[in-house]
Order: C-alpha cells, then structure tokens, then sequence
DNA sequence: CGGCCGATCTAAAGCGTATTAGACTCGTAT
DNA sequence: ATACGAGTCTAATACGCTTTAGATCGGCCG
C-alpha cells in the first residue's frame, strides 16, 4: 500500500522537477537550497530548476527536510500536571503566550505535550510519558510538581531543557528563567517603609515552594535595610481560615499599619486578608496599607487594584525561547545565562498609602 | 560533521534499541509498531525489545515517522494572524483550549505554527509559509483572514484540514466546526418578544463578516416569527461614535423598549449601547432591555452581565478535533459532519426585563 | 601534447522509520 | 528421510531530502 490514509494525490517531489529541468536530483535541492553560488551551479541551470520548481508547485515535503536536516525545529512545552493548563485563569497561561511569540518570531513551531501519555499511540515508546518530549529539539518545562528524576534523566541525555521558575534541585545543570521575587518582594517592603509603615505584617501561606521562599527572604531583607524590627515573628505562616476580621482589628491594635502577603496559585490567603481587613471595617488604604507579593491572575471585579508587583510571564517565556536557542546551537552558555531571574515590575495599586 | 547542531548526543534510534536487544531493526519496529502478534514475533523478544526501547528512553523521530508511514500523531493549529492569538482577551484561546483537551484525550499532541514565515528557513519552498503545516497529520485553522487560495492548495492535496468557524468560501470542500449564530440570535429575539417587546432596535457593526451575516439573518427570522415589524429598518449598521446618549433617547422616544447588539471581536459598537443607554440615564431592565449576540470575551467588571448567547469555543475546539480524526482515519465522513454547526447556549444575563 | 585547474554537475550515502518478501528453524506428518 | 507448514525473524527497499566526494569537460599553461 503506497498511501497510508486515503489516497491522497502524491506531491511533486525533487526528482520530478529534476526530470523536467533536465538535471539531477541532488542539482534540484542545491538550487532550491538557495546555496547554488556556494557549490557552483550555472545561472542558467538555475533558471531551469526554478522555471520547473514553479511548473509543478513544488513545496518541500517538511518531513523529509526535518529528517535530512536532523533538526525539527520544533520546541516542547510541558508541564507536569496531568491536563495541560488551559484554563485563561491559570498562571501558566501567560508562560505560554510567552513562548509561542517568541518561538514563532524565531522560526520554530511549538509542540505542546499534553500531561497523559496515550496508550493508543504506538512506537511512541512506553518509558513514561516524558520521553515523548523528545520529539522536539528541545523542551520547555513548568510547573509546581518537579519530577527531579525524570530531568535528571533528559539532563544526562544531553537533552535540552530549560524550566521556567527557579528551580535549584539539580544544581546548575538544570537551566532555568526564573523571576526575582527576592528584589522584588524587598523593594514592596522597602516602598511601605517609605511610606512610613514600621509595622509590618507579612502573611503567607504554610505551603513551602521556592517562590514563597524566596518572598520571605526579600521580605526579610527589606525589613532589615528599612531597620524596621517592630512586628515580631515578622513572617507569619498561616491558612485562609485563621485570617478573620478579629484576628485584623488584633494587628491594627498592636501597631500594625501595613500588610503584605503573597500571590499563589490560588493566593488564598491573600484573599483572606483582603477581605477580613474589610470585615473589620477598614478601607485600603485610608486605614491600613495593602500589598501582596505578585498580584492576582485575574484581577477581581470592583475590587481596587492591590499594590505588589508583576511577575513578567510573558517575557520570561520569551527569554526561556531564547535561552532554548541557544543552547540549541550548542556554543556554551555563560552560566549567568543557563540560569537567570528576570525583574518583576513594582505595581503601584489602590491599596497602599501614607501611614496615618 | 555528524551532529548539525553541536555534540548534542543523538536520539536513541530503532537500530540502537535493535543492538541492545539482539534483534533486528526491522523487529524493532514491528514490535514498536504495536503489531508483534500480526507478523509473529516471540513473546520474549517482544519483552527484550521493550525493555530495550524503555532502558534508552526511545521515542519516534516525528519527521521519519511522517516520512515513513505518514502520520505522526501531530495536529497542526494556525491562524493566520501575523502571531499567534495568545492574548487573554482574545476570543482565540478558548478554541485552542478546547483543541488541546481533546487532542490530548485522543493521544495526539499538537503543533502551534505560528503565523510568520521565517526566512531563516531555507529551503521551506517559496509557495508560502502555509505549507509548512503539512508536518503535522492534518491542520486545524481558524482566524478572520482566510486565504481562500492557500486553503484550496490545501484541499487539493488532499491534505486533512477543518476550519473553526463556518466558511462557504470553498463550498463544501472545506470542512468546518462553527456556531449557530442563527439560532441563537433568533432565540435572542424571539425571548425578547416573548417578554413583550414589540419594537426591538437591533445595532450592528459596518464591519462585514460572515459571523455577523449569520447574526442578523437570525435576527430578521426572530422579528419575523414574533411578527414584529415595528421598527424600520430592523437592521442598523453603524459606528461606536454613532451610537450617543442622543441617539439613545431617540430611539426610546420612537417607541424602542429593547437593543440588541453583536459581539465582535472588540465588541466596540455593543460597550457603546450599554454606555449610551447608561449615560441616557436609564437603566437596565428597569427602562430598557439590553441583549447582545454573543457574550464579551472578559465579562467588563462591576458590569451587571448582559443578556446574550455564548459561544461554545471549548466544544467547537473539542470537536474540530474529533471531526480531524475522523478524517485522518480515511473513511467517508457524511456531509452534516463535515461542516456542521454548534449550538449557543442562551445566556440570560441580567440586562433584559419584561416591557415596560 | 600532457597535465592541471576551475567550473559544473552527479552519484551515492545517509537521515530514521515502515513494510514486505522471504530466510531460517523446528516439529510433525508422510 | 523428506516434505511441509507454522512460527520467528531479517534483508532490503522505500520515503524525499541534504551533503559531499568525485566525475566530466573545456581551456590554458608549460
């Protein structure tokens, strides 16, 4: 059977303009491959290759060129979760978008691979899905859940790999565009402390994630340039639940005049003591200052604008491309570029002001 | 030089897993392919095989795949916007998202081509960026600009396309997914009659589309089904900065009691009406009903929601895909299949009240 | 006049997989 | 003992393109 599906019409081939120009295959692909100068083929015969080219709508068939070429140009996209996130309001969304414009304006096509591995596909090997990710030249990951195995696995294959986030379970060999959430989250402490707040409440949730940890730490160090010690324990883990309108008027009442807590997936927590500071009758920022260390995905309808800053998804999926590129073109990387964090943007907001 | 692109360590290959497990290339394959049983291969050469396969971490090379057998498990997406629709606001996505769901449920993975044709890709032909596609099994395209000859080039070639969004263009040789905007603009109608109104003003953008053609054909059939000819003319095409307070008045003075306008892809026209009725000083449903054909993209915040129909972007997504498969496997799809349309749900919003 | 050279072009060997005709074992029936 | 068939496996080829070593040819120099 010469047709798998159907009986679909056969291209013209290379060989057919070949015949037709009255020259050999291998003369037809110099000429198309734009490098007839290069090798050395007569203008005239170059005119009669293109003439035939033309005749017969001839377009390479990808496949073969790919193949020959041994790159695909084609980047993975993976994350870990089982259904690929899809979903406008998740925060993967932007990473996406991010990478898909880059890509694109880079010349290459994005593979996204979806998190089950299909039992109906056959040959696609059964070693877990990860190995499929092999299809493209190279893939970008994200994601909460590292399966630090499974890219130790593609890191000694030499694989290319490049995870958006800060991720240092293997060291420096997994190379990686994060964001800076330490600068960022100390400058967010730095602009109340400027503001004239000195007690500072910081909420954050008990989930340990890197980004969460690194929060703290700018937090921390923002607090120790601005000298402010006055809230003692300064980092206050906590669930949603625990962030009532009593709990708030308690702070107020112990000298507490700003609040900051932090963006996650679900930024619970922070909703919480958005709503509990409104519970107890305060308004942001006429009474207390507000901000959060990110900012929520989808801005809350009527709700003012909470001050924090903007993690650049977008743009750190376009430098994750860039990043992808080169180590594709297998000249070394510096370090400082395998593994990098980009600056979030300050967010002014509503939710901030003077102490009073 | 072996590796085009650095040392890169190659990608295990059928003939690797063959030495590894004493066997033959061919076998490899046949037992990869998923027919050991059909052509006859031991039960233990088949585990050898695999333990092989999974020990290298094997996986098909896509583009020898094609070649070979051609298909690869790969569905292409293209719009034809210079880059890809990967805004939030855009009504794109919600198709992608559905695309995605279902391509993944049925173990393929997609291709993103993205809009540009890189120069840095020699060699891809010079018939146009759009044959690139053909690396992928089939194409699903959507986006307002439709190069109708490309598309034809396509078809000709038998190459497995479906269109999102209903397409005439080409008869009935392209297959498409789109939604019922008759219908649903009918029964828009049709409930606002119901509740009494007799002279329904409907606003339309000058922009033509088919998408809007569809519209306000539903619309006509409604007011005429509720023989409802109050108004003259039914159909009213015009600019955002047409549409004033004054107008509004106008209109409600001439005896106008609902509107109706049409989501578009910035719904300009239809944010005009509710700020105009708004600024008229009336208010919805109290003193006029409002209802739009379609629904926005990002419900406008602290905006009560507005009576309309929503598209179902993910199903369409979903089912272009099915429809894609389907194609691929060979078999004749019925003509209702190919080119079907979807039904809106009808969204009751909050804007349209009983005639008053 | 032989040899060398530059200018053109081609033959052939891949790239990694699928497919098919047949080769090679064993048993078993003749 | 021979033949035969079922059960396994492999050799060989095709897919359409790139790449490189070398073939061919006319001209020019010594």
């Amino acid at each position: 059977m010469r047709r798998a599906t159907g009986a679909r019409r056969p291209r013209p081939r290379q060989a057919d303009i070949a015949k037709l120009a009255g020259v050999s295959q291998a003369t037809v692909s110099l000429v198309l491959g734009g490098k007839p100068d290069v090798v050395g083929i007569a203008a005239d015969t170059v005119r009669r290759v293109h003439e035939a080219a033309d005749e017969l709508g001839y377009v390479a068939d990808p496949a073969a060129l790919r193949l020959a070429r041994r790159q695909n140009y084609l980047l993975g996209v993976h994350t870990f979760s089982a259904t690929f996130p899809v979903d406008i309001e998740n925060s993967y969304y932007p990473f996406l978008a991010g990478i898909e414009e880059q890509a694109g304006a880079r010349g290459y096509d994005i593979v996204l691979f979806t998190g089950s591995a299909p039992e109906s596909r056959p040959a696609a090997g059964r070693a877990g899905a990860i190995h499929r990710l092999r299809l493209a030249d190279g893939c970008i990951l994200f994601g909460r859940r590292v399966p630090r195995d499974e890219i130790a696995r593609l890191l000694d294959d030499d694989y290319p790999v490049v995870y958006i986030g800060r991720r240092n379970e293997l060291g420096d060999r997994l190379p990686y565009v994060g964001a800076d959430y330490v600068t960022a989250s100390r400058d967010v402490v730095l602009r109340l402390a400027g503001l004239g707040h000195e007690k500072i409440r910081y909420v954050r949730e008990e989930d340990v994630a890197l980004a969460s940890e690194d929060r703290q730490a700018g937090v921390l160090q923002g607090l120790a340039e601005a000298g402010l010690t006055g809230v003692a324990p300064p980092v206050l883990p906590c669930a949603a639940e625990d962030v009532t309108a009593d709990w708030v008027r308690t702070e107020v009442d112990a000298g507490v005049t700003a609040f900051v807590t932090e963006a996650t997936d679900t930024s619970v927590v922070a909703r919480a003591v958005g709503r509990a500071i409104a519970a107890a009758g305060l308004r942001c920022p006429q009474d207390v200052s507000l901000a959060m260390l990110g900012e929520y995905v989808v801005q809350p309808a009527g709700e003012p604008v909470t001050t924090g800053f903007a993690v650049p998804r977008r743009e750190m999926g376009r430098a994750a491309v860039d990043l992808m590129i080169d180590l594709l073109a297998g000249a070394p990387v510096p370090a400082r570029r395998r593994q990098s964090l980009m600056a979030c943007a300050f967010v002014a907001g509503e939710t901030t002001g003077p102490r009073t």
